[in-house]
DNA sequence: CGCCAGGGGAGCT
DNA sequence: AGCTCCCCTGGC
């Protein structure tokens, strides 16, 4: 997602093109309806009630309410799983501005030239099948540096194992977590970020450190998780946004 | 130039 | 569970 305009963003996802620009508290999306109601809704959880689990937050805990009214318009997506595992396999000791970097370098050089309903080019994200083709470190010359062979390893594990991402997108939380695990390259940190931005299952809580600095500052008796089961992960986001903004 | 942190992970003990 | 080392780039 990239602002090109004082109100409008364009978000490449998987091999779609997208624009999205906001009026007051309604957002037009550039797709036409069917596209709109086949694919995006679902991507962007428009249909869940977040407000819902707003309204659990203990009126007490200040901080987290502070949180969510800062960040009341936040969604968990429902990004593509191969997309999502190389993004966070980036993402690991990396900013987030190099992440974006690499992440267009891989594209431009890897994915399928395509053109958007304004005749403007963009690229799709790679394919596994065209990063498992290539040297381990080869992605280094697309700045990923030793996370190069993280992804050719995982591109080339998903190339062998057809059909593997399809049968992860069926598990259970603690399931997918698992096989997730087994990924040259992926931790307990990057698992959760899976499950959680791709998977949606909602019970996913990443720690990184700036949520765990966050916790550690603001529950010194530790995080209420049992309060929010089921959905720690939207509770996570809250204080994730609202520490990026603050 | 060296140092170190940036949305961890692998491999040992 | 905790420790060490790994590894690359950009900023200072």
């Amino acid at each position: 997602m990239r602002a090109i305009g004082e109100h409008t963003y364009s978000l490449i996802a998987g091999s779609r093109y997208l624009e999205i620009t906001q009026t007051d508290e309604s957002c037009s999306f550039s797709c036409d309806e069917s596209e709109f109601e086949e694919f995006w809704k679902r991507y962007f959880d428009l249909d869940t009630d977040y407000a819902a689990y707003i309204s659990r937050i203990n009126p007490n805990d200040s901080y987290l309410v502070q949180a969510s009214e800062a960040g009341y318009g936040v969604r968990i997506l429902r990004q593509d799983l191969w997309e999502t595992i190389v993004s966070f396999l980036i993402s690991q000791q990396n900013n987030i501005v190099r992440i974006r970097k690499c992440i267009q370098n891989i594209c431009e050089k890897y994915g399928e030239e395509k053109k958007n309903f304004k005749g403007e080019t963009y690229y799709a994200f790679p394919t596994p099948q065209s990063l498992a083709n290539q040297d381990e470190d080869a992605l280094k010359e697309c700045n990923l540096g030793y996370r190069s062979k993280y992804v050719v390893r995982t591109a080339r594990y998903f190339t062998d194992n057809p059909g593997k991402l399809e049968e992860i997108t069926k598990l259970s939380y603690l399931k997918a977590k698992e096989e997730l695990l087994t990924l040259f390259g992926v931790g307990i940190k990057v698992a959760e970020c899976i499950c959680l931005f791709s998977l949606h299952h909602l019970q996913a809580f990443p720690i990184d450190t700036h949520i765990k600095q966050a916790l550690d500052q603001h529950y010194k008796r530790g995080f209420p998780k049992r309060r929010y089961k089921g959905f720690e992960g939207v509770i996570q986001q809250y204080i994730f946004y609202y520490e990026l903004i603050s």
